[in-house]
DNA sequence: CGACGAGTTGAAGGCAGTCAATGCTTGTGG
DNA sequence: CCACAAGCATTGACTGCCTTCAACTCGTCG
């Protein structure tokens, strides 16, 4: 719908692209830099408020970050990559973009608005299976049962408006209902969510 | 910063404005129709979700709504005016949007999404402050003083995640300590802010 | 007048936040 | 190689705040 699931393993003739591990800064408010199109993978973007970074969205893979750099010159916002990422240059100047590639960003831009605040309403069980559903959307289009490798609980607490202890209260209270599957390591913890889960109605 | 303060004072040569007073409904998620720009007034964006209408993003003075009818045919959100709002045509086909309204479209949504994310961090004082003083901003721009017609307390209370009675409680609890002062009748209550207030920071 | 919607206020309970202690993993320096 | 520190996650106990439920007021409109 508001993307096209083929997008991020078509690659676009001649563009170079670029890998960011999770846990990485992609870039920072202020500094100066293109604008970037996500093949693939899930970003975290946040305002310099007055208490240090606060969550100002997401991105998934289609969207489009940075934009306004070819409007402002600079960033207005600090990515950081929630999962492993890879992004390719977007339009090096205003001019390279074409309306509707533009039109497109926009569209999208305003639905992971909305998606980014489902991340707040509701029950910590609610916001958090919230949050795994568009991540694996935004990593396994299609499928029913998505593997999310789970952020730290830190980023998950700020984007949810959760507290840590909170979060891991549900995580592990999901997981032994049954709603979640957890794997992997203790550094890097996957989940096992079903898409189509009850959960997120 | 992401608009400009003159916008909605200077006249588009040539084009219609339409007005919406507060609580009306400018157009349903689903229907067809124009893409407008905000030349005053506030409005907030709703996605239909699982349970009825939830709360998708707030839109101000310059911004641009139902700009994803360009491209998909149809709203893809319904929008409500929280105040009188005065909105005129912004561009009939993608061919008559440039690309630097289309960057502005874009760089002034992503500023939108931080702040709609704002009502929804914090205590119940500080997400009502934040929204007043967006609404305030998009009223009275460069004014420390802002006068703000409150909207009704069922949208600030899903706006900020709250409920009615907590929205209700709280706004009586900063007028008696003076951060706010309530005007105007009970039905179209009107409320004086200083935007440098301390509550914002 | 009576019904309705919107707002206010009170009382009680639940649930998330806070504070604190522990375990686990990784990295560092002796 | 081991001891130690630091970061992250988990768990427990308690407090407090927001929600819930309810009753009531006020204003408007039929």
């Amino acid at each position: 719908m508001e993307f096209d699931p083929d997008l991020e393993i078509r690659p676009a003739s001649g563009s170079r692209v670029t890998t960011f591990t999770r846990g990485e800064d992609l870039f920072h408010a202020g500094e100066a830099g293109l604008a970037w199109r996500i093949r693939s993978g899930v970003v975290r973007l946040d305002r310099l408020g007055e208490t240090g970074r606060e969550f100002g969205g997401l991105a998934l893979a289609g969207d489009v970050l940075g934009a306004e750099t070819l409007l402002l010159g600079q960033y207005s916002f600090s990515a950081r990559a929630l999962t492993d990422v890879f992004i390719e240059p977007w339009a090096s100047s205003p001019e390279a973009a074409t309306p509707h590639m533009l039109l497109q960003a926009l569209s999208s831009s305003k639905e992971r608005q909305a998606d980014s605040l489902a991340l707040r309403s509701g029950t910590p069980e609610h916001r958090i299976s919230q949050l795994l559903a568009v991540m694996g959307r935004g990593l396994a289009h299609g499928q029913r049962i998505a593997r999310v490798v789970l952020p730290q609980l830190r980023d998950i607490a700020e984007m949810t408006g959760l507290t840590v202890e909170t979060v891991s209260r549900t995580i592990s209270r999901l997981n032994r209902s049954g709603s979640l599957e957890l794997g992997g390591t203790l550094r890097a913890k996957q989940v096992s969510i079903d898409l189509q889960s009850s959960l997120l109605t």
